[in-house]
DNA sequence: ACGCTAGTTGTCCGATCGGTCAGCTTCTGC
DNA sequence: GCAGAAGCTGACCGATCGGACAACTAGCGT
């Protein structure tokens, strides 16, 4: 079998880095940082031990490497809303662009959310949330309310939760293939409405 | 000091079971059941690690006895909810019931909702689970939509995040003494939002 | 005074944790 | 041919894990 690195641009180049990256990131969302050892996830990947702690220095290193991508990414957005001044339209292609990471680092969200109090001290985490503060803030810093910092954090808790645990026992024998762009498709209107800004909200006069 | 056991009616009797029942379920919120060593438990508690063992038969046990008042508490809420019929005002005294619940079990359900899928075999959690997937279809089975499944999903895990964590580094130098029943309030409009019915969710024109 | 029970603790155990290190193979440049 | 780097591994280390067990103390009914 020949598997030319050279020509890696086609299908996405499986580094052993990558591999374990992988499944460590799979662990880390399932059991928790604390939970996942390092021979557990060197078993499943194919490796040893001792091959995790070659390629990583130590599991906090593994960590970050499995959690920097998706700072990165995250970083760039809040760059980008921050750039341009606030419209509508700013504001809608925040969202989307929103979306588009939640769906991508669904895995990295999810551990992140869930086990950041726990890990402070770790570089990518107090990054990270540094990170959401900054996030929070721009959008929804102008009024400031405590309902706005409630919707911003249940659109981020909720999504994290919704993508990697909820939807897995949520309909655990109704499952008629649920397509991936239906999810992104209803995933956008609910979190439209969790961070709308108030002018355009709308006011339900029913069920007050 | 007189504490005499018997007019324990009046402030919550604090026995060692209690004590140390309090004390895990705050390290099985923040730093996972994994995590959270029976050692540190007893520390933080002020006993020794052997008591622990004394009182709960297993670490699971001890598990068990920390998340099951919460679970009876949601299944009383579901029974109701089922029990009468369906109409704007029952589903809306639903959600104010839902909402005492997340406010008075915020830990346990962030442990549950957070570690669930890690745990699966611990009857507790199972039932859970069970419970969880009955509450979900009984708030939007009859049209059953993606959408309606990803709102009940935000409404729960968006609400064991925003109220255990989210609040804790989303304002961590602006802490004007928050009160709580601002936070519930604002908590009960988003989730009124979030699980409204289709007939009255209102639409909005802008921002689509 | 007595035995009984509940509560608490220290000690010990095998398993597993993250991490170090020496050695093994395979490939590459000279 | 061979030196050296890269990749990978098993053996080993001290620390900590959940748990078993015997011993100790204090209270209570007799």
């Amino acid at each position: 079998m020949i598997t030319d690195a050279t020509t890696a641009a086609s299908t996405a180049r499986q580094t052993t880095s990558d591999e374990l990256r992988l499944t460590a990131l799979e662990q880390f969302a399932s059991v928790g940082f604390a939970g996942a050892s390092l021979a557990h996830i060197a078993d499943v990947a194919g490796y040893s031990k001792s091959s995790v702690l070659y390629h990583f220095a130590s599991k906090e290193a593994l960590l970050e490497a499995v959690l920097t991508p998706a700072i990165d990414r995250l970083e760039e957005i809040l760059e980008r809303f921050l750039a341009t001044p606030e419209t509508e339209a700013s504001r809608l292609r925040f969202v989307d662009d929103f979306i588009d990471f939640i769906l991508e680092f669904r895995l990295e969200l999810h551990t992140f959310i869930n086990q950041a109090q726990s890990l402070t001290g770790i570089a990518v985490i107090d990054r990270a949330g540094l990170l959401i503060v900054k996030l929070s803030n721009a959008i929804c810093d102008h009024n400031a309310s405590v309902e706005d910092q409630i919707r911003f954090g249940m659109a981020l808790g909720g999504a994290a939760y919704t993508l990697v645990a909820g939807m897995n026992f949520s309909t655990p024998v109704t499952r008629p293939e649920v397509s991936p762009t239906e999810v992104r498709d209803a995933l956008r209107v609910v979190i439209i409405e969790l961070l709308a800004p108030v002018s355009v909200r709308p006011q339900p006069e029913t069920w007050k």
